[in-house]
RNA sequence: GGGCCGUUAGCUCAGUCGGUAGAGCAGGGGACUUUUAAUCCCAAGGUCAUAGGUUCGAUCCCUAUACGGCCCA
């Protein structure tokens, strides 16, 4: 019988045969494999200790000696190997030892040495099957390298591949140290509704679904963004959460359907306020997973001290076309500027959007270090307060680190007479045909009109930022199960 | 959505200027009481992504499809 599976079906059936649980209930482990390579990692080689314990793990790679067998078995990110010697485990245990295959589940009850050839090792008196593994693993030295595969079967990317593992390790801190941050400075975290009767709160296609029973459609939420809102006016003065978008568009490097997003809003405070709070966040954020502000992603050294440069889109526009752009130029030569750098334009477009594509286009990819870009314009801004100096513009920035965007803040529009207004030019391009144009909510406004207090907002992409702090070229290396076809 | 690339054994990869395919690891049998990608011997393992086409003959050439990757929108 050559077949993996079948050979390993046939030993599973000769245990249940003669009377072995392959699937057990329970092992009790006196240490993870953590505990016990700190514990006894000061063994000399050659060296034994006389406590005995008891370990669990999974077997990721056995060598045969005759009668002498090392069996290494992984929990976690640690390997522990265990060297069992049939004069120890006696005839029946040594066979049952030799019978296990590789991604076998199994406990081991022993001594700790340290062999003469310096490994660390448990010398097993017993060794029991925990749980049966009927498929065999990749192969142990090239391991598993199909992203197809690692995607699709992340259990078994990391079951051999340990970085894997450490990504999501770090992804945990991360978001850990940023809960801790939002609550030592006073937020309170909530969680709004997924099910959104109108979609709002960000520029995107929504997901449609259908509720039965209520027999209307709903769409998975694009932003929590104007609900964390309705709790500004009730009183809530220092919010966030921490969950799950969804947008309907492409899929990409940095783009999965469904991601998640931190977002925050502080009443009384305004843009400076959540500069301030993103750069700490960001700070807290990487000292706990790296322990360090210096950090390299895709090869390039980026510096997270802050504070960081706060420019504005019109001047690095400005510099980067080599002459100056403001609202002051007029549409025709602000198209034939996008005609000169390549930039296609619609001519549903005003001013406002035609600069914020020129800016993407010459300047955003080249921004490596972290850099607030202020004073987006108000035709792409429509919940943002403008600035009352230019109200061309908005008091909002976007934080840009490796070329990307990667947190949008502003002073909040609290002036329900300005947002209606702003809606209804969100209708008029979606009747324009703009399908990621912003609903109408009038329970949005109908909550400003009681009262909305002044506030900054600020919202901050989490896989995203994971990528940064873990050097991962795709979004999909910092989602456990990133989005696929399903297979055929 | 467009362009380019990929898909061969469980895994990692060769290969066939068109003549039904090979290695390492894993798996099977055997040797070995301190190994570390253990080593040594033996045997086995394939719908060459799928469907058409060209051809005496296709895993290879052509077309389409599926899935994936990269770049662009």
């Amino acid at each position: 019988m050559d077949d993996p599976f079948e050979v390993r079906k046939a030993k599973l059936d000769a245990l249940r045969a003669s009377g072995v649980q392959p699937y057990r209930d329970r092992f009790d482990r006196t240490h993870t494999l953590a505990q016990i390579v700190e514990t006894w990692g000061s063994l000399e080689p050659g060296e034994d200790a006389t406590d005995t314990v008891a370990v669990a793990g999974r077997i990721v790679a056995k060598r045969d000696q005759g009668k002498i067998l090392f069996i290494v078995i992984r929990d976690g990110i640690t390997d522990l190997q265990l060297f069992c010697r049939l004069n120890v485990l006696g005839e029946d245990g040594y066979a049952l030892a030799g019978d296990l295959d590789l991604g076998d589940w199994i406990g081991a009850i022993g001594t700790m040495s340290r062999t003469r050839r310096g490994e660390l090792s448990v010398i097993p008196t017993s060794v029991v099957l925990l749980s049966k593994s009927l498929r065999p693993l990749p192969e142990k030295f090239h391991g598993l390298t199909d992203v197809e595969t690692r995607y699709r079967q992340r259990y078994v990317d990391l079951i051999v591949n340990p970085d894997v593992r450490r990504t999501f390790d770090a992804r945990f801190k991360i978001i850990s140290a940023i809960r801790r941050f939002m609550e030592s400075r006073g937020f309170i975290e909530v969680e709004t509704p997924m099910l959104h009767p109108i979609p709002g709160g960000a520029s995107a296609r929504p997901f449609v679904t259908h509720h039965n029973a209520l027999d209307m459609d709903l769409y998975l939420r694009i932003a929590p963004e104007l609900y964390l809102k309705r709790l500004l006016v009730g009183g809530f003065d220092r919010v966030f959460e921490i969950n799950r978008s969804f947008r309907n568009e492409g899929i990409s490097v940095r783009h999965n359907p469904e991601f998640t997003m931190l977002e925050a809003y502080q009443a009384f405070a305004n843009i400076d306020g959540m500069m301030d709070l993103t750069e700490g966040m960001v700070a807290a954020a990487a000292t706990e997973a790296l322990g360090t502000l210096h950090i390299e992603y895709q090869g390039a050294a980026i510096d997270l001290t802050p504070p960081w440069p706060r420019r504005t889109m019109l001047d690095l526009t400005s510099e980067a076309a080599g002459e100056k752009i403001s609202f002051a130029l007029s549409d025709a030569y602000l198209r034939s500027l996008c005609d000169q750098h390549g930039v296609p334009h619609d001519p549903a477009w005003g001013k406002g959007k035609l600069i914020t594509e020129l800016y993407e286009k010459l300047v955003e990819g080249d921004l490596v270090q972290p850099t607030f870009v202020t004073e987006y314009p108000l035709e792409t801004s429509p919940l943002a307060r403008k600035k009352p100096s230019d109200p061309e513009v908005t008091e909002r920035f976007e934080l840009i680190i490796s070329g990307r965007e990667l947190a949008n803040a502003f002073s909040e529009l609290i002036d329900p007479i300005d947002q209606r207004e702003r809606f209804a030019e969100q209708m008029r391009a979606k009747g324009a045909g703009d399908d990621e144009a912003m609903g109408y909510d009038e329970d949005y406004l109908r909550a400003m009109e009681y009262g909305m207090p002044p506030a900054g907002g600020m919202g901050i992409g989490i896989d995203r930022l994971v990528m940064l702090l873990t050097d991962s070229a795709s979004i999909r290396d910092v989602l456990l199960f990133p989005h696929l076809r399903p297979e055929s």
